[in-house]
DNA sequence: CTGAAAGCGCTTACAG
DNA sequence: CTGAAAGCGCTTACAG
């Protein structure tokens, strides 16, 4: 841009002091008396000076940026990403920033590039990991680079133990959807759901709700995906099954609102009307889920909370004072999917 | 993590060799003899030696790092950010890694906290700015860092003078979508578009699509879209306007998919059929439609090659050998909600 | 082919 | 309250 950078010795020469008070001025240092902070910061306006960050960060040691890696399938298009990382990729950036940090955002999915080196190479001072449980290759090579040291916390990993993670609150999500649904009449309410799934979310979502089904005496049904597919056509084959095997049903709770998207499509093709003859509540709050026909009633967890929560815990384990905040608050949305049974055939 | 870093200078006595040749050796500096190259790199990896990116940076004055500025509107949820943008996003950064950049990612949308000075800083080699085209003052905030003598590259920008953009290739794009309603049999076609919007990307898409009707011989309907509402809400007011108007139609090209939801949702609502009574195409290829009801056909831009030629556009800038690719290709991904009109009543 | 040395632009003890 | 000086960990002319 410029032949000659400006430096902090240009600042110096123009406010006629030394370099060493132009950083402490720009830092904030409280020891330099008023007039001359003021000069200072004249002066650096004037010849548009700016703080090359490379070297405060060569001396200082800290970098004040936060890598954030998305795990996606191997050789999966960004186009299918599940949209709630991306809310919860945007809440992070925005949380981060509002601690000060920058974040160094990267997908990562085929084995052979995965990099998490940032500490090491002192591009970050930490990560923050989000993403499909599915690729556990990546999952793995994570941990590892955590347990040599890096700081790191997790949304959607399938390891718990000793790794510090933050989730939704699955079960009381879970509790809040399967109550509204009893509530708005539906009894006979299946859920759709991975027992055996390292997603470790299906799981306590499907406890919470076989816990509220429990305490009403209602009986559970538990419909299995099918992980091998995209999540849509994991809600097609599972409407496909439960109505094959024959078994009556009024709704259906969906542990995840693009597979939820998938049932709604599945039903309607099949000319059951939602939420008519049946009920559907899904789970994350996607929002393709309020335009989709009919709009999906769905468990949302707060993002704001949830980009915060990761940064904090972050920071924290970085300062060596760990948090042992876990769970971000959900609250449900009503929507147009489960207001309530019609007459059943 | 360890008390003292690890550094080249390790690494060189570890190896029996300087420093220097260390640094050399790691860089692949072909002047190195074989043999020490092999003793380096030994002597590296097992001190599980990293180069410090920092002090790289500053000796060399790259940072390997490139901006990627996101523009929201201003107050906005990140869940609420078009999908568009996040895919787009997806794609720079996987570009950015395939030609060994860093993306250091924000999402700006505040007058108050626009902040752009990543070279000034030596954060990045440069920017690229995408989103919604609605934040003007952001819009204007970063043409300002540009005219300063920033490197940067834009998708979405309402000014086109002298800036380096990439947009879709939006005429060719709307003229697939309106031959495509033809040539399955809808005639009396109505465009839900902006005229005046400062997206030039409507204007290209409904000039490509008035261009392809004129061909035809048909007459061409326009409704304008209130930009004041979000995006799907746009698409519901813009049906019931067009309903309103009391003029037949048998097909409505949408210039977005987030407003064509809405199309579909409102015409749903009403008990017209789609794509019987009525056929809707969209543009933009997010991934919701895929899963609307029914299936919603659209236009999509090739989001590998938009991240590539982002990615190298703002490169080939940094590099001063600034090139003239602009537009990305799209093609028509038909799906039933254009299926063809079955009888009108 | 390898090494000794300078220097990128800061921050921060240390003196005064 | 301010200044002179060291040093963060590299890359890269310059010598040999």
């Amino acid at each position: 841009m410029r032949q000659h950078r400006v430096t902090s010795f240009d600042v110096a020469a123009l406010a006629g002091v030394s370099q060493s008070t132009v950083s402490r001025a720009l830092a904030g240092d409280p020891v330099v008396s008023e007039p001359t902070r003021t000069r200072v910061l004249a002066a650096a306006a004037e010849l548009n000076y700016h703080i090359d960050e490379n070297a405060a960060r060569l001396r200082t040691g800290r970098t004040g940026t936060l890598a954030v890696v998305v795990i996606s399938r191997e050789g999966e298009d960004h186009k299918d990403v599940n949209p709630f990382y991306f809310s919860l990729l945007g809440a992070i950036c925005a949380a981060a920033s509002s601690r000060g940090h920058e974040t160094l955002v990267s997908f990562q999915d085929a084995a052979e590039t995965l990099s998490g080196r940032y500490e090491e190479q002192r591009k970050a001072d930490g990560l923050i990991v989000i993403g499909t449980t599915a690729n556990r290759t990546a999952w793995n090579y994570f941990r590892e680079i955590g347990e040599n040291g890096a700081h790191i916390v997790y949304w959607g990993s399938p390891f718990d133990e000793g790794l510090d993670w933050i989730r939704a609150d699955n079960q009381e999500g879970a509790r809040l959807a399967t109550g509204h649904l009893i509530a708005n009449g539906y009894r006979r309410i299946a859920c759709i759901t991975s027992d055996h799934s390292p997603q470790r979310q299906f799981k306590e979502r499907y406890d919470g709700h076989v816990a509220r089904m429990r305490e009403e005496g209602l009986p559970t049904r538990a419909v299995e995906i099918d992980e091998s597919l995209p999540r849509e056509e994991q809600g097609r084959k599972a409407v496909s099954d439960l109505i094959a095997s024959g078994e009556p049903f009024d709704a259906i709770f969906v542990v995840c609102d693009q597979i939820a998207l998938g049932v709604l499509l599945e039903l309607h093709e099949r000319g059951i009307a939602v939420p008519g003859q049946v009920g559907v509540v899904g789970f994350d709050g996607i929002r393709s889920g309020a335009y989709a026909i009919p709009p999906l009633t769905s468990v949302e967890p707060d993002f704001q909370s949830a980009g915060t929560m990761l940064v904090d815990k972050l920071l924290k384990q970085i300062a060596g004072t760990p948090s042992d905040e876990r769970r971000v608050p959900v609250r449900l949305v009503p929507r147009a999917s489960s207001k309530g049974p019609g007459l059943l055939p």
